[in-house]
DNA sequence: CTTATGTTAGTAAATACTAACTAACTTAGG
DNA sequence: CCTAAGTTAGTTAGTATTTACTAACATAAG
C-alpha cells in the first residue's frame, strides 16, 4: 500500500502490428453495437486495455478507425465468397447451387452477428466506404446468382425472368432472414425457430419451384 | 444597425400542441437521417426555429422525444396497414392480394424513406420502443400474409410449404428492395431502375409461381 | 393580471484529440 | 557478457468543444 496511485496498471507492451489488429477487433464489436456515433474513444481504449493516446498513435483520427475495420471487414468477406463461389460456379445442380448459397450466407451471419449490424450502421450512417463494403458483400454475390440465372434461362432450365430481380429477391430473402435474426435475436419478434440448414432448405425450395419452369 | 443584439428572433408563438407536433417532425427527418446518437438537441431546435430550451419544455429529456416519435409513427403505420389490409383480406384472388401488398410496401417506403431508416435505426440502437415500433409493421404485415397462406393451403391452393417462413419471405423480398432504394439511392448500388409498380408485378409473379400449385 | 410561450445564459459531464513524459525492449561497442 | 544509447510502446494530464439539460427572466395573448 505503498503507492497510492489510482492510475491504470501499464498494459502489456505489444508489437505495434499486434496491438493494432487489437484495437481493430475491440472496436469492431463496440462500433457494431453501438454505431460509429454511440462508440467513443474512451470506451474501446478500456476495453482494449490501454489509454486512449495509444488509439490515436494507431490510427490518426476515429473516422480512420472505423475506416479500417470497414476495409478489413470488407477483404475478409471477399475472401470467403470467393473461396465459395469459385467451388459453386460451374455445377449446374440448381437445387445444390442455392441451397448451399443460402445455407452459408445464414451461417456467415449466424456466426459473426457483428458483420451484418456493421453492414447496416455503415450504410445508415452513411459512411464513405459504405457503398464498397456493401459492394463487397451483397451485391458481389447477387452478381454471382444473377449469372447464373442469366445462363440457365439461356439453357431453357428457369423462366425468362428479369435475372436482377430475381437475384436481388432471392439474395433479400435470405439476408431478411438472417437480419431478423440478428436484430431481434432472443425477441419475441423473431418467432421462427428454424436450423439455418432447414430454413435454407425451405427458402431454396420456395424459390426454386418459382423460377424453374413448370411441368406440363 | 440600433440593435446589436446577436439572439435569435424570437420565434413566432404557437400553441403547445402545434409546437409540439412541428418538433416531432423536424427530429423524426434529423433522427432518420443520423440516428440517435448522431442527432444533437441544438441542431433539432434550429431547425425548428426555437431555443433549445422549448424542445425540453415539450419532452422531458431528449429519449422521450424519441419516443414520441417512434410511437407517432408506430401508429400512423399501424392505422395504414389497417385499413389497407382490412379491404384487401376476404377476396381470394391471389395476384391481387400479393400485388397490391407489394406495391403499397415499396410505395410506402418511397415516399417516406425516413420511415425504414427510423425503423432500422431503433432496431441497431436498441431503442426500448424498436421492439414495438417493428411489431407493428413488418410483423402485423407478415402475420396477415401468413394467415391468407394458411388458408390457401387448407384451400387446396397453394403447395404445403411452411406459411410463416413463406410470409417472412415474401415480406422480405420485398423489404429488401425497398431497402436497398432507401439506402442507395442515387447510387450505383442500386442498379435496378424499375418502377414500384413493374417491381411489385416481377416480385409478386416470382414469389406466386413458388407457392401456387403446379399444374400436371 | 395571469398564463402560456418564448429567450438567455448558463452548468457539469463527456468527447476527440494532443503534448510531454516514462518504461521496456533492442542492439552496438567494449 | 555488460552496459549505454536509441527506439518503441506505454502513461498522464491536460484542452477546446460539444452536449443534454436547467434556472431565471421576458413578453405576447386573452
Amino acid at each position: 500500500m505503498a503507492s497510492t496511485s489510482t492510475g491504470r496498471a501499464p498494459a502489456t507492451r505489444m508489437a505495434a502490428v499486434d496491438r493494432r489488429q487489437q484495437i481493430v477487433s475491440v472496436a469492431s464489436e463496440l462500433f457494431s453495437k453501438n454505431g460509429f456515433n454511440g462508440t467513443t474513444t474512451k470506451e474501446i481504449a478500456d476495453r482494449a486495455g490501454v489509454s486512449e493516446a495509444i488509439i490515436f498513435r494507431h490510427f490518426p483520427t476515429k473516422q480512420a478507425l472505423y475506416s479500417a475495420i470497414i476495409d478489413f471487414k470488407t477483404k475478409q468477406s471477399s475472401e470467403r465468397l470467393q473461396s465459395h463461389l469459385k467451388e459453386a460456379a460451374s455445377r449446374k445442380d440448381d437445387l445444390a447451387f442455392f441451397g448451399s448459397l443460402a445455407l452459408d450466407l445464414l451461417e456467415v451471419h449466424k456466426k459473426d452477428p457483428t458483420f451484418m449490424r456493421l453492414l447496416m450502421f455503415s450504410a445508415l450512417e452513411g459512411h464513405e466506404l459504405a457503398e464498397m463494403f456493401y459492394q463487397s458483400t451483397a451485391r458481389e454475390v447477387r452478381n454471382h446468382v444473377r449469372r447464373y440465372i442469366k445462363q440457365r434461362i439461356a439453357d431453357g432450365a428457369f423462366q425468362n425472368v428479369d435475372p436482377s430481380v430475381a437475384a436481388r429477391s432471392f439474395v433479400g430473402m435470405i439476408l431478411y432472414h438472417a437480419q431478423v435474426r440478428v436484430l431481434y435475436v432472443d425477441t419475441s419478434v423473431d418467432d421462427i425457430r428454424l436450423s439455418s440448414r432447414q430454413m435454407a432448405e425451405r427458402l431454396t425450395s420456395l424459390f426454386m419451384n418459382g423460377i424453374c419452369r413448370r411441368r406440363r
